[in-house]
RNA sequence: GCGGAUAUGGCGUAAUUGGUAGCCGCGCUAGACUUAGGAUCUAGUUCCUCUGGAGUGGGAGUUCGAGUCUCCCUAUCCGCACCA
């Protein structure tokens, strides 16, 4: 019989369908693994071979698990909301859900043709209103929720609004967007709108003026992770910092759990050090400055006014010769003199006009103006000048710092710049300091020892700094503390294809007479509140975000409904919140939500969550590492919190699938002759041609189509070629695989050409799965050849059917099964899937070299190779007369037995370089080993008359003769 | 600048974790069968000045023995970047 991929695949594929082989029940006896990939966006373009690189890694140990008797989840899903499907319909009117669906259902039938376990069952899509209602539901609880340091964890608002009311703040420690002080009878005194305003300042999700990025292009907020270069991610427009009120979570709050909980992980190192160099621990010291009372304008009511820093070197304090406020620093207003108030206002005005990239651009450069103010060193009593630069960011401690020129390299380019005085306080050697007149850069070291700096003086750097900062938590000016990197994630996006916001907003009149909005949850009962239609897509006149558009879009409270904005009266009926939530939103859960994906009464049932507990195995790039893995992570800490779910880690282990990138082709022109076409290796074609990218779909082992090139396009069509050994050659390089290359490489082409099995196991051959590597198809003919060889196997051409000898096989036919079974068995665990390939390649081919056709040999093999190959092994499991699928096997275990030698060719060196081999029984003493080795001829004539002077025998490894 | 990773034939890679470097595949060479070959099979394929020698980016070190461990360079890739 003949290997006929293309009617054995779409049959067993539509066997599993109909069998459900790969439903999976929440109720099992066996013991549960999830098996994780991160689901896909649905782009236009489809699914390239990139992507199922790690769907088929995951898949085969899905299925090896499953072989194994575990009872494994293994789902897939669709991350449907972003911002293409919204671009995409800003340009043709076109629905963005109309256009989602279509490519969910293209992506859907590829998924389907490589033959993977998925569970389709619980198939989440994060844009279905059974889904985000979820995402909305954990967005309210967010919203009741702030974090209490001293239980460490989330606790419910309610519980802080009885403390208000019984003791106020005092003793409160809790994550705040800024620390506030009030009274339990302050509290109980407020109204309605300055109570919320208080709880709004500790809520998780919560509503604040906070410096954004903003992307005019796109007309949206972006987080932190989706800005790089100060250039947004999607669509690379540039980016500026604007203060704006935004939905924002507090991650923060989460910061030392975030870093503390990556100890317990298996994800890889590097991996773990860039969520660790995200949150950006670093400990040092807040202290108060006061303002220095004499530079005050007459008019101000800066009396006592004081201002906070952070600084990793309290040690340096001594060394302090002027202060900087970043530009954002809402002391400046205050603090200015009128002579320089001019200056300082313009300076003000450039910074925040200047956007992400420029700033980032011209960090080198350095700028700044003097406030006319000075602060009072509170160690030394000393005056210092107070200066505003932008090199201080808002966004960071407090947004001021103490400048010690002489051991901060920014600070020291500063002083440069400005002539500001630089002292030394820190030298290598106590007595070792030198004019910082003459120096080329500053002393950032942490190492040596404190000078001039009165009782820190003489001590070593790190003693220095604890001293320091003893004195200064005595002197009540200042404490120890911890500041993170890790920004609060800003979650409000002024867009249409997203989560809506289940927030609407009460007018309310405050004590000073103020209207503003206070916002509140809807009532969990009444979610999901769904996407409303809207006749435009783009933001309002009015430059409200799409959603401005909508007429269905205001809460009726007494009807507990949504309703048209015509209505909104303000006493019964409120506007609700225009912007919606990021794509990062639904990401941050959907692994609960495939554990009981059709519930509608909870998230998750406590039954699923306690089988299921977490994910024991995530496959994905690492490309997430600062946003998805971060947030998904948060959500998880959240609702453990909350009590909901029993693991504080959403991911116990984590494969980085390598970024598959694409192998472009060339073809090169005559810079002559705009028709001639010169092959690559031809000489003088590099002087005299131009490449021009090629479509790697008409390239073939970099050898041109000829004919398919001239009807590739139009002005190709009576093209010339100068040819080598009656080929023409293309050139190629490896770049981003990307359209405008002609390197896309799409799985539909190679599956058809090969078929499903062929392209699985030819991308888990090509290299570490963890590795980032050019899609090559030169390689696959070679797995396509074994895969015809492992079915000849079965099912040699010239035989109709297939039968398999049922007599006992051979020692060495044992021998090669067990060994494949040992070596598939140790690679599968370790993600080695690469060497798996070529393990299958040796034993097909010794068992072809032995003729075995035996059943006691091949039929474990199949179920070996079922993982890899699932549609092939399904077809001739069914051939050898099996009613179950092979899904249902057992994994074969190997019999140590099979595989031990008695002998051994162990290698003999001199002085570690081996010179010949000799068979010594395996277990032969030590004094017996060297005693054979040394008397046997081909050492004496490697010996020739010299005397070993040591003879180390390894068992199973080596003889080495030191000479 | 800070942090991390990687470096092995013409190419993708492998090496029982310190023990015969180059498994498996691509490509290439020769041969066989063929009207034909982008089919199949067989043999060969690290390099060189080839009875020998060199060799895992370069240099040192530890060891009887180093691709593997240590130190110093170099190159490439990735992440962060005025984070006080």
């Amino acid at each position: 019989m003949e290997y006929q991929f293309s009617t054995i695949e779409p049959r067993w594929q539509q066997y599993w369908r109909e069998h459900h082989t790969y439903q999976v029940d929440n109720n099992s006896e066996r013991p549960h693994y999830y098996v994780l990939d991160m689901f896909p966006y649905p782009s236009g373009a489809g699914l390239h071979v990139g992507h199922p690189l790690g769907y088929i890694a995951s898949d085969i140990f899905a299925r090896y698990k499953r072989l194994n008797g575990f009872n494994v989840l293994h789902p897939m899903g669709f991350d449907a909301y972003g911002l293409p499907a919204e671009q995409y319909a800003l340009q043709t009117g076109q629905h963005p859900a109309v256009t989602t669906e279509q490519n969910i259902a293209r992506y859907r039938e590829q998924l389907d043709k490589l033959g993977f376990s998925f569970d389709w069952n619980r198939c989440v899509r994060t844009c279905d209103p059974s889904y985000y209602k979820w995402t909305q539901w954990t967005f309210i609880q967010l919203f009741n929720s702030y974090y209490d340091k001293k239980a460490d964890k989330a606790l419910p608002i309610y519980e802080l609004q009885q403390r208000l009311a019984a003791m106020g703040t005092s003793g409160l420690e809790a994550a705040c967007t800024e620390p506030i002080t009030i009274t339990a009878d302050e509290w109980n005194a407020a109204d309605e709108a300055r109570r919320q305003q208080i709880l709004m300042n500790y809520r998780l999700a919560y509503l604040a003026d906070i410096p954004v990025n903003w992307c005019e292009e796109l007309g949206t907020v972006l987080a932190n992770d989706e800005v790089v270069n100060g250039l947004s991610v999607r669509g690379g427009y540039p980016v500026k910092r604007k203060l704006m009120k935004q939905w924002s979570l507090r991650v923060t709050a989460y910061a030392q759990r975030l870093l503390d909980g990556l100890d317990h992980l298996e994800w890889t190192d590097s991996l773990k050090d860039i969520q660790r160099n995200w949150i950006g621990r670093s400990e040092g010291a807040a202290v108060w400055f006061p303002l220095d009372k004499q530079s005050l304008r007459p008019d101000s009511d800066g009396e006592g006014l004081a201002f906070e820093i952070f600084t990793t070197r309290p040690d340096t304090i001594f060394g302090v010769t002027f202060m900087v406020l970043c530009p954002e620093h809402e002391l400046i207003g205050t603090i200015t003199t009128d002579e320089q108030r001019a200056e300082v206002e313009a300076y003000v005005n450039w910074a925040k006009n200047r956007s992400e990239r420029e700033r980032q651009a011209e960090v080198k450069r350095v700028s700044g103006v003097f406030t006319g103010a000075y602060a009072t060193n509170p160690l030394t009593q000393e005056r210092i000048p107070i200066w505003v630069s932008d090199y201080v960011l808002a966004g960071y401690g407090t947004g001021a710092i103490m400048a010690v020129p002489a051991h901060d390299s920014r600070d020291f380019a500063f002083a440069r710049h400005f002539h500001l005085p630089i002292r030394q306080v820190v030298a290598p050697q106590p007595d070792e300091t030198s004019d910082p007149a003459t120096w080329q850069e500053s002393m950032d070291s942490k190492t040596g020892y404190s000078v001039n700096s009165d009782f820190l003086t003489g001590m070593k750097v790190q003693d220095a700094m604890r001293a320091a900062i003893d004195r200064v938590e005595a002197m009540h000016i200042g404490h120890r503390t911890v500041n993170y990197r890790l920004r609060d994630a800003i979650f409000s996006r002024q867009r249409y294809w997203g989560e809506p916001f289940p927030i609407y907003y009460k007018q309310v009149h405050t004590a000073d007479g103020q209207e503003v909005g206070i916002p509140y949850a809807i009532p969990e009962d009444c979610l999901p509140l769904e996407l409303p239609e809207v006749k435009d897509y783009r933001p309002t006149s009015s430059g409200e975000p799409p959603l401005g558009h909508a007429t269905q879009w205001a809460w009726d409270e007494t009807n507990r409904r949504v309703t048209d904005v015509a209505h909104v009266d303000n006493k019964t009926v409120f506007p609700i919140e225009l912007s919606t939530m990021p794509g990062f939103a639904g990401s941050s859960g959907y692994y609960f939500r495939y554990m009981d994906p059709h519930n509608d009464t909870a998230y998750f049932s406590t039954q699923a969550v306690n089988y299921w507990q977490n994910v024991d195995l995530y496959v994905g790039g690492a490309e997430h590492g600062t946003g998805h893995l971060i947030y998904a992570r948060f959500w998880n800490k959240f609702l453990f919190d909350l009590g909901l779910c029993p693991q504080d880690e959403p991911f116990k282990k984590l494969i980085n699938q390598g970024m598959i990138q694409g192998r472009s082709n060339f073809v090169y022109r005559s810079t002559k002759d705009n028709n001639l076409f010169i092959s690559k290796n031809l000489p003088g074609r590099e002087e005299n041609t131009t490449p021009i990218h090629v479509d790697i779909n008409i390239v073939d082992n970099d050898v041109l189509d000829i004919e398919r090139f001239r009807a590739w396009r139009p002005e190709f069509k009576d093209a010339q070629f100068e040819l080598e050994d009656g080929k023409y050659i293309c050139g190629w390089e490896v770049e981003k695989m990307s359209k405008s290359m002609y390197n896309v490489q799409n799985p539909d082409d190679l599956v058809a050409r090969y078929g499903a099995d062929t392209l699985r196991l030819y991308e888990m051959f090509l290299g570490p799965i963890e590795q980032a590597k050019p899609w090559d198809t030169n390689g696959i003919e070679g797995v396509a050849r074994f895969m015809k060889k492992f079915w000849n196997l079965y099912a040699p051409v010239d035989v109709a059917e297939v039968k398999l000898d049922a007599t006992e096989p051979t020692a060495e036919e044992w021998k090669v099964l067990h060994k494949t079974i040992k070596k598939i068995t140790d690679d599968i665990e370790r993600f080695s899937f690469n060497t798996s390939v070529s393990t299958f390649m040796i034993c097909v081919n010794s068992l072809a070299e032995l003729k075995c056709r035996k059943q006691a040999v091949l039929q474990p093999l199949l179920v070996l190779m079922s993982p890899f190959a699932p549609h092939i092994t399904e077809e001739l499991w069914h051939a050898l007369g099996q009613k179950e699928s092979i899904t249902q096997a057992t994994w074969p275990t190997y019999d140590e037995s099979y595989l031990v030698e008695n002998d051994y060719q162990y290698p003999i060196s001199f002085n570690g370089k081996t010179r010949f081999t000799m068979r010594l029984p395996l277990d032969i003493s030590q004094e017996a080993a060297v005693d054979m080795v040394l008397h046997n001829a081909e050492t004496q004539k490697w010996l020739s008359d010299k005397q070993p002077k040591k003879v180390i025998f390894v068992p199973k490894r080596i003889v080495n003769i030191v000479l």
